[in-house]
DNA sequence: CAGTTCCTTAGATAGACATCTAATTATACG
DNA sequence: CGTATAATTAGATGTCTATCTAAGGAACTG
């Protein structure tokens, strides 16, 4: 759970996992689509393919560009090697398997629902730090990220993305620049 | 279905898009493990090791050695390392997205059972080469292959996995040097 | 602003699959 | 041989998810 790119790398592998998807993938390594025309060419109605893209964007590897009605479809072949360089490092992949922690664990389970959402933000400093740790495990190191896509995930988790954000960058997690973030690695993370 | 290695890469990422294989997968990139010690560290029934180990071995990715009644199970990097290949390559990408093709998915459709078995060895050498350019999809380009592995890869389509390992060679889409067997690259393949 | 186009959301359904218990096979050891 | 240990196979169960239809925006077009 806590375990660098574990999470991320779980769902990527899910992601891609599925023949539609990977489909899509491929189709979009080659140009960019519409929604309509995947739809088309992979036989699909068009909330099948609006279901996959939005799991493919939940894991940053296809964003979209509006033009009128007509919604754009693309890869993000950063995300891709990044994504790469965390399986086949061989440290990487050994760190996969970290054993679990048990305090962690426990604070994890008190403030996450069931349903994956933040039940609240824990005051406790020790606390706050597990949670915020649990919080970057999406992100993907050696990758950047604008505000909004930020706050889109962390939404998922609670709605005050903009104090998580503020937080994560408090404690060293996320760094940002010229309204751009990005995960910094974990030595470099900040006590507190 | 046909596309290069469109059924292996899908394989791949459906047997690592499953939480307890990535973990597997993370712990034996550490060291070789026993059924027992896979079930202890995550805290799972031995039978359910054996399935997921079942699904790893099938994409080649781990393997089993005997000693005595405890098998030691360990990753086979090189499956690693072609997969990355074929996923990082720009046309590999697009290669995954080869629009489908009409005679040779009728041809597939009446020798391929439901349950993804081949029914019979068609006669029509046209038939044929199709037939085999299917049961060839499951290996991969960039490793090898001991004898006994693609005979348990092609048994689980037929029966009579001999006759099929020959023709594959014959055709030239496997290759074989003491008792080794590797796949060949699309256009070196025989016309027959 | 009424109609059209493209996409997304909601909700339902069917199929896939991860996991378990129980039973079976295979190897070792007295 | 009979017992013990490790693994696999069979079968059942519950959960997850890919897909669909129907309905609800959102942006352009006259």
């Amino acid at each position: 759970m806590l375990d660098t790119n574990f999470a991320a790398l779980l769902g990527f592998f899910k992601a891609m996992g599925n023949e539609s998807r990977l489909r899509i993938v491929g189709l979009l390594a080659a140009d960019e689509r519409s929604g309509q025309e995947l739809a088309e060419l992979l036989d699909l109605k068009e909330p099948t393919i609006s279901h996959h893209i939005g799991v493919l964007k939940g894991i940053g590897l296809v964003k979209s560009r509006a033009d009128g009605v007509t919604h754009w479809y693309s890869l993000q072949p950063q995300t891709l090697t990044a994504l790469s360089r965390a399986m086949f490092d061989q440290p990487g992949m050994v760190a996969l398997a970290a054993p679990p922690r048990s305090f962690d664990e426990k604070v994890l389970s008190a403030f996450i629902g069931d349903d994956g959402s933040l039940k609240q933000i824990p005051a406790s400093r020790r606390k706050r730090r597990i949670v915020l740790e649990w919080l970057v495990d999406p992100f993907i190191e050696g990758r950047s990220y604008a505000e909004s896509e930020v706050n889109e995930t962390l939404q998922r988790r609670h709605w005050d993305s903009a104090t998580l954000r503020r937080e994560l960058v408090g404690y060293g997690m996320l760094a940002r620049e010229g309204g751009q973030y990005w995960r910094r690695p974990k030595d470099t993370w900040l006590a507190q």
